[in-house]
DNA sequence: GCCTCCCGAACGACCGTTCAATCACCCTCT
DNA sequence: AGAGGGTGATTGAACGGTCGTTCGGGAGGC
């Protein structure tokens, strides 16, 4: 495996917890594929438990990181800013689909601590989608309706792409983040501050030359 | 618990299922939750795997009962059609949320055999929406540019709803899924056939009468 | 001689499953 | 009407196996 002790053993959690679910797997199969004892493993991780939280939480902080980083280079309008966090997500999501899946469906197999820390940072990536789309429509340039549950559409569009997405086809991950871009414009009704052509496409800025760390759970 | 034996178990095991997951529910804790004794179990069921089978098995055949019902009140129009199918699922996935969210994470747990045949239903849902939206692609009533990501995105729109919804709250399940019904023409960019307003709002043929079976696991 | 890294062996607990036995009930034969 | 017997429902105890975790110790560099 890639790295040495350590590094082998949280990827031999990741793939194995992403795979089949943090119960489904004890921490023998993690040792084997990690090609280390099972003691190595608690010589570096506590327990099983550890490991899914350092999992969870090196995702979801490089998934914030990814969307601050992308949301650094759009402007101050709404339609920016939803295109870049939409962008942000699909891309994690594709790129990083095992630890996605991970922190979408085992995070209720977490302790009451990390479940916490876990809560937290949600609610945090939700007000994100919220508030963009909060000002988008106070602004008059998102038309929806129905603000709460175009976020929550949004948010599962993106979401989903972690559970069919795989990499070995002949999808290239930023045109389909370009896609959902486009999707999720139509779906909060996207209009243009200045008047354009009727379905509007947000004007892209050079497709993003900054990219996410390329390391990292 | 309701019923006697072999529907207390099933309800049971529902609730555990879903709330927990396959791998981290013991069967020990199934039969403590429905009130009878390990062995009772064993006597309707001749194991663990089986009890999953008869849920998802279930589950899959009332959803798929739901979308009939909607569909056979449903026009030609693709767009009626449409909002049938995504009305079907977003009131299957908020009334019958523990059978959803366990179809849609814990079919991994599945045996083989038990496997295959979930494939082939989830693929015919699958069909049922694709086949609708190409249709109104081909009719020119569906102007999206990405029919294949719209599709997804109204799958995963409409299956989220199983991950928040609380049946606790103050949501009307028939509005929310009017409003997802919206949602999804305002995804695929809907324009009916015969000119009318702009914005599209689909002809809701009185809120449908019939309603799907409620009991069914 | 003390750290870091790593190992095999073992611990008690819990897992899914099996089994022999008991209870309650209806049908049948006398 | 009452005895006999078969059948389905249900039980507690036990099986072998795997679980997460612990422990005592051995290499090797500082």
């Amino acid at each position: 495996m890639r790295g040495t002790g350590k590094e082998a053993i949280l990827d031999a959690a990741r793939q194995e917890f992403g795979e089949r679910g943090y119960a489904a797997v004890s921490i023998r199969d993690i040792a084997r594929r990690a090609g280390v004892s099972l003691s190595a493993m608690y010589h570096y991780y506590p327990g099983k438990q550890d490991l899914l939280h350092a999992l969870v939480n090196g995702s979801g902080q490089a998934y914030f990181d990814a969307c601050r980083e992308e949301l650094a280079s759009a402007g101050d309008d709404p339609g920016e800013q939803l295109a870049a966090v939409v962008r942000a997500t699909v891309r994690y999501r594709a790129e990083y689909r095992l630890e996605s899946s991970l922190t979408l469906t085992e995070w209720r197999s977490m302790s009451e601590e990390g479940l916490a820390e876990f809560r937290r940072r949600r609610l945090d990536g939700t007000r994100m989608f919220e508030q963009i789309i909060e000002d988008g429509v106070a602004q008059g340039v998102f038309r929806t309706p129905h603000p709460k549950d175009a976020r929550r559409g949004v948010i599962a569009m993106c979401n989903a792409v972690a559970q069919w997405y795989r990499e070995s086809g002949e999808e290239s991950v930023p045109d389909l983040a370009e896609r959902y871009v486009e999707l999720a414009l139509v779906l909060v009704e996207y209009r243009p501050a200045a008047r354009r052509s009727r379905i509007p496409r947000i004007s892209t800025p050079a497709p993003a030359p900054t990219r996410m760390s390329p390391d990292n759970p």
